[in-house]
Formats: C-alpha cells, sequence, structure tokens
DNA sequence: GCACCATACTCAAGAAAATGACTAATCACA
DNA sequence: TGTGATTAGTCATTTTCTTGAGTATGGTGC
C-alpha cells in the first residue's frame, strides 16, 4: 500500500473532490508523491469502499456535480497504524540519471542538454517552494513557526523537497559544466 | 522502458551474470536504481530475446552453470535512443516523507524513531560511497579525474547518491530534534 | 457563433514493479 | 552429519503505475 496512504495524508488538511485532489497533488504533497487522476478516482473509490474515506455529493449549478471525501476515523486508525510500521529505505530511481551514467560511453551533447533543462525545471520549483514555505509560516521566521506553529508537517515535506530540488539543480549544472569541458578539450586534443 | 537502461547501463561495465547483477546493483547502480534479483532475471531474459544483450552459458564444476551477459550492439542503439529521449521530472516518493506530513496530526514518537534509524542507514551509505567513490577516482583528486578520466560515468553518479544521503541524513537529523522539542514542550504545557 | 479551455469524472488495457515460494548444488562449521 | 550460508536461478501472482480514450457541462475569447 502505497499511494493510499499518500492520498489519506493530503486528505487530513481538508475535503476535497477527485479533481481538486489531482490538483493539490500538484504542490505541497507532490514533494513526495507523483499521481495522475484515474489513479487518485480509482484510490478514491476503493477507499471508500473499504471505509477509509468517507464522500458527499456537492450539487453545482454552474458547474458539474461533484464529490467530496474526508477521512473517517478508520482511516486516521489506518494512517497511524502506517506511521508506525517500519518503512523501506528511499531511493532516487531517474531516468536522468541512467543516462549520466553512460554519458561518457555514448553521446554526451543530449544530455547535457537534458541537465541543463532539469536544473532550470529545478529552479523553478525551488521558486515555488519558497514561496509555499513563506505561506505555510506566515509571519513567523522559521524556527519560531516550527517550535510553535500548529501545522508543521507540510512544511517540513517543503523543506525537504526545498532541499532535493537545490542538490538536484546544483549537480546538474556541475555535472554538465564537467561534461561540457571534456567535450572540448576532446575536441582540441 | 526503465529497468532495462540500468540494467543494459550497468552492464556496459562488463560481463555479468543474474545473480552477479543483482549484487553489483546493489552497489553503484543502486543510486539510482533498485531491483530484486527476480526482476533482474525477467528483464536479461527479455533484453536477449530482443537481442539487447547476448548471454553466454559458463560451465562451473564446483558452483551451479552460470550464463553471463554482455551488451550487444543492438543494446548500445537502444541506449543511445533511450539517451536522446527526453525524460520524465524525477521526484522523491518516500513513505517516511508522509509520516512526517501526519507526524503533528497523529503520534510522533514511532516517527521520531524512524528519522533517526532513517538518519544513521545514510549515513552508512555515505560511508560506503565514500569509500566507492575514492576507490573510483584512484590516486587523482576529484577535479583532476573529472577532467581527465577515462569512466566518470559511474562517478559522476556516485556523486548524486552521496549529496542525496546527505540531504537526507540532515534533514532526518533536523526534523527528528524538531519533533522531540514540540513533543517535550507539549508535555511540559 | 464557434473553438477552446476548465470542471468533473469514467472505462479499459497494458506495462512495470513488487512479493512469495521454490529448486538444486556446493561449501564451511561445529 | 546436518545446519546454514552462498551461488545460481525459476515460476506464479498480485499490486501499482501508466497510457489513451471518452462523456458531459459551462464559461471565455475572438
Amino acid at each position: 500500500m502505497a499511494l493510499r496512504h499518500a492520498v489519506l495524508a493530503a486528505l487530513l488538511d481538508g475535503e476535497y473532490s477527485g479533481y481538486q485532489l489531482a490538483k493539490a497533488f500538484d504542490i505541497g504533497v507532490a514533494n513526495f508523491w507523483h499521481a495522475l487522476p484515474q489513479q487518485l478516482y480509482a484510490e478514491l473509490a476503493k477507499l471508500e469502499k473499504e471505509g477509509l474515506v468517507a464522500g458527499r455529493q456537492v450539487v453545482q449549478e454552474t458547474r458539474p456535480n461533484k464529490r467530496l471525501f474526508q477521512v473517517t476515523d478508520a482511516g486516521r486508525a489506518e494512517l497511524e497504524k502506517f506511521a508506525a510500521a517500519v518503512s523501506k529505505p528511499s531511493f532516487i530511481r531517474d531516468d536522468l540519471l541512467v543516462k549520466v551514467q553512460v554519458a561518457d560511453r555514448i553521446g554526451t551533447a543530449s544530455v547535457i542538454e537534458q541537465l541543463q533543462e532539469r536544473a532550470s525545471a529545478a529552479e523553478a520549483k525551488i521558486e515555488l517552494l519558497g514561496k509555499l514555505l513563506r505561506q505555510l509560516r506566515g509571519d513567523a521566521d522559521e524556527e519560531e513557526f516550527l517550535r510553535r506553529g500548529e501545522r508543521i508537517g507540510p512544511y517540513l515535506t517543503c523543506l525537504r523537497g526545498l532541499a532535493f530540488e537545490q542538490e538536484h539543480r546544483d549537480w546538474c549544472r556541475r555535472i554538465a559544466a564537467v561534461l561540457r569541458e571534456r567535450q572540448s578539450t576532446h575536441a582540441e586534443g
């Protein structure tokens, strides 16, 4: 079980429809999980069948009707059970790393390009996360917020996401530079 | 397609049996991909059927016979095609992050424990990667090696793995400290 | 007034990954 | 003498993830 707990975690912060959840997943929760709308709908249906979330129909006039979901007591219990269980170590699993691994054996040009694109994408995400963090902590400074804020969970995971993206950006830039330099010295030599 | 390219990348550095590959995956390649032996055997069989790797039987007397695989020209071409194609952005996907996200809503004690375990595991991996890096670069210092070494691909991916683990360790420790402090101030107040 | 975008969702099919159980030989050790 | 570790691998099943297409309504811009 995996996505189910990410969904439960996301729903802890409010009532969402499948559609809203799909949007919400792209900010906040997306730092540690990514899923397509279809998966979320499917997961919500399963969770509802098992009584871990409860849906209620909301009739709308100007928009199609929707179903809002919230976590039930059973769902909260399931999350607690999950939090107490051991979790497997995390790893990266990134296509780009496979490409870098073989970059000096096959063509490097395309890999360098992709590294730069990734660095830019990471930069964009860094800004986004920075804004999100400022928003989450409001007026308080970080230390203060972490000591006394009521809801720090999302903040803590965003911090991880931020660190990951910064690390990723720096690595991409450095590796791109290394490969570029080797490319030019090879061309000269 | 995903694991297949990681396997091809790993096989670029030599001839391996499925069994050896499974071991090799736990060092080196494991920085960006993780797979169980069964998956590797299955993938090797598929790759062989498609002509991307070639296996040869090696009869052994003291051990069960084995099949060693190496990448074919078609396999190398496939890797090149893969390296040139765009790859999806990477993300973290870690159970522990889900747990931290909800830690302030449900019990924190178990999460703190897990954070500490993770920090220790990361520490161990950092040392391992440090050794691996020293081994890969031999006598040269890093700058020099990256400029003139012949096979830098694995070194570059290990650098990413190292940074990831360091980041992970630092985050785990900090978050554990934050949660611990909140736990004690709650108990007092 | 028509094309396109946003909301809100469903269905079906397939590829990829994870899990569990199992065979079979040799070697180290106690 | 037999218990367990190591090498070397297979088979079957399930879960998870991805891909692609389709339905329906209302609002926006040109």
